[in-house]
DNA sequence: TAGTCTATCGGGAGCGTTTCCGGTAACGTT
DNA sequence: AACGTTACCGGAAACGCTCCCGATAGACTA
């Protein structure tokens, strides 16, 4: 193979300094149009490459920033990531994923290895134990930010949708097609969540969930609350216990899935106890991740405006790499509700404040 | 913030010279256990990190790898990617994964973009112009191996499942529940297909479906196979034709999704126009992927061993880049059927072969 | 003509490692 | 007592780059 051709062989072939050709292909002012395209020339004709390392262990910057995804793939932080990654290649600095998932170690080990990569600062994206890993972060003077919150506390700067604002938009969506009894299927995300705190996002939603409802006079009944920890197996108890009222006649006539990757197996469930979607239950979840047009029917749901957010951590975090103070508390994001067929108006039912 | 703690202030703080410790913390010979303690002691209470960078330039490795995929999640690839990182971990290399969606040049690009990264080698994973970027890679000295095959030749060293034989156990099940109109839904990938030559995966697995037929004694009719460009809005017009002929009553009674990700777009076809899966159409989709478990009915589907095919191209990948040769020809893995109830048997159907 | 200024360039230090090589001290051997 | 061995350690070079600083030459000013 080929050995690495280096700036002093540029240096040689173009019989200037080695501290030239830098400035050359740097294209700082002080040097000469006609070395600038000598140079260059040559450079390009020996097929010189920087080495990014030398660059950085001079520099003492890496252009380069990472992002810390729980994992690869599947989840609404996929749109979020892609916009980070075009958002950082437009001022020139380059993105790398990290997913967490199947790592043992968990965020520890994670940011351990972090320390290994080169890297001026970190995303975190909704990964369990967030605070903890950047306050590991922190520790080896690593600038990041969050985005979500699995954390109560917010000592980061922490990009988050306006969770409660979008949860009551997705009731007040169900309560307006004349849906009263309306559960709250809401993901476990392995931390306890306290429905009335101020933190996750899951308690967020919940209390959008108690706004429309207050606001619509509907009675709040703590038994329509489901926790599901895993959205594909539906191992979880309070799952069951939702199945058991539904085949003993329990009516429900709405869900709101405060998680979009729940939805799959809502429906299974529902369609396996005789309920139509929408004709006899209505749906709208919170995500608009891509679960959401894949089951049937598609999915009503609260989308996130993740382009936004994405570009706004990579901004913030550039501002922080760069030195800047950037204030410590939570970004939001306002959402918005998607209409799909997951509640389509089954029958003219007559809505409680008698529009169409 | 805290200046980085470099091996000379260890040196200083542990009273000796700068090569002992390097060589106490790089567990070399040739320092006595005593002072071995004492740096390590140090080191730790100093919170000394290595710099990679320096460490980089200096051995001329940096021990990373990277994974350039389609997209950032989404995809059959998610549990390679997962199998990789783990795999590296283990050898203890550190794995990065590079999205091409979104980026603006494609394969050139980014491996262009692959140069200022610090990395040993490149996994590529199913990108448009798999050659193109391979080829990019050679050209600056990094080693590639690539999974699965969307070009025709084989360049490099290839992994990929047995797309073939797959697709026959598809079909061939299909078959045994006593189908025998058997649609052939293909996805598109942007370059053009052969049916019969040797190369595209989706060839493979086409030839694998007549493969089925004719040993069945199933004729083959070439108005039963449908390209399907995105499997997320069935723009393609063969699939429109396809509505076209279920509407005019033309009758199927399977179909065999050559990839997981349009099956939920088939399904609500087949359902739009009245046709119930799994009790008139019977479904195998190929890929296992997570779209799999999430339509209803959950699919059934030809899954790849997407564990084995992660391990085994990091081990591929890190012969090649310590000089070992590596044979430049395709390594394929078996793939097995995965029973799900898109293939449940709706009534008792008179099978060919007379079993049950 | 002498002095100043500008444009252009090269030398060289230094970023934090690893590693080669040479040096010292302690020990064992004749 | 003189030598060779062994065990341990330190100095310093090198990796490829950037950037500070000083040098040179020509142009311009007084």
């Amino acid at each position: 193979m080929p050995r690495k051709v280096t700036l002093a062989d540029v240096s040689r072939a173009a019989e200037v300094g080695v501290a030239t050709v830098s400035r050359a292909l740097g294209d700082h002012p002080d040097v000469s149009e006609a070395t600038r395209q000598r140079v260059r020339a040559v450079a390009r004709s020996l097929g010189y490459r920087p080495s990014a390392t030398a660059r950085a262990l001079r520099t003492g910057e890496y252009r380069a920033i990472s992002v810390i995804v729980p994992d690869a793939g599947w989840g609404w932080w996929e749109p979020v990531v892609r916009a980070a990654f075009k958002a950082a290649a437009e001022v020139g600095y380059y993105l790398m994923a990290h997913p967490v998932a199947g790592t043992k170690g968990g965020a520890a080990a994670i940011v351990e290895a972090l320390a290994n990569v080169p890297t001026d600062g970190v995303i975190v994206i909704g990964v369990p134990d967030q605070d903890g890993v950047c306050e590991a972060c922190d520790r080896i003077a690593l600038p990041a930010i969050a985005i979500d919150d699995t954390s109560r506390t917010v000592r980061f700067p922490t990009i988050s949708a306006q969770n409660r604002e979008g949860a009551r938009l997705a009731v007040e969506h169900l309560i307006s097609l004349g849906r009263r009894s309306i559960a709250l299927l809401r993901p476990n995300i392995g931390v306890e969540t306290d429905n009335w705190g101020d933190g996750l996002f899951i308690d967020h939603r919940t209390l959008g969930y108690r706004d429309a409802l207050d606001s619509a006079g509907i009675a709040f009944d703590e038994s329509l609350i489901i926790d599901c920890t895993d959205p594909f197996n539906e191992t979880r108890k309070h799952w069951r216990e939702l199945e058991a009222e539904l085949s003993t006649g329990v009516r429900i006539d709405a869900m709101f899935c405060a998680a979009d990757s729940m939805a799959g197996a809502a429906l299974r469930t529902l369609r396996a106890h005789g309920l139509k979607v929408p004709e006899d239950v209505s749906i709208v979840g919170f995500d608009d991740e891509r679960a959401a047009i894949l089951v049937d029917p598609q999915l009503t749901t609260i989308r996130q405006p993740y382009e936004e957010m994405g570009c706004y951590a990579v901004e913030l975090l550039l501002r922080k790499i760069q030195g800047e103070h950037v204030d410590i508390r939570r970004y939001e994001f306002v959402t918005e509700l998607v209409r799909r067929s997951s509640t389509d108006e089954p029958e003219r039912l007559a809505k409680p404040d008698g529009t169409t």
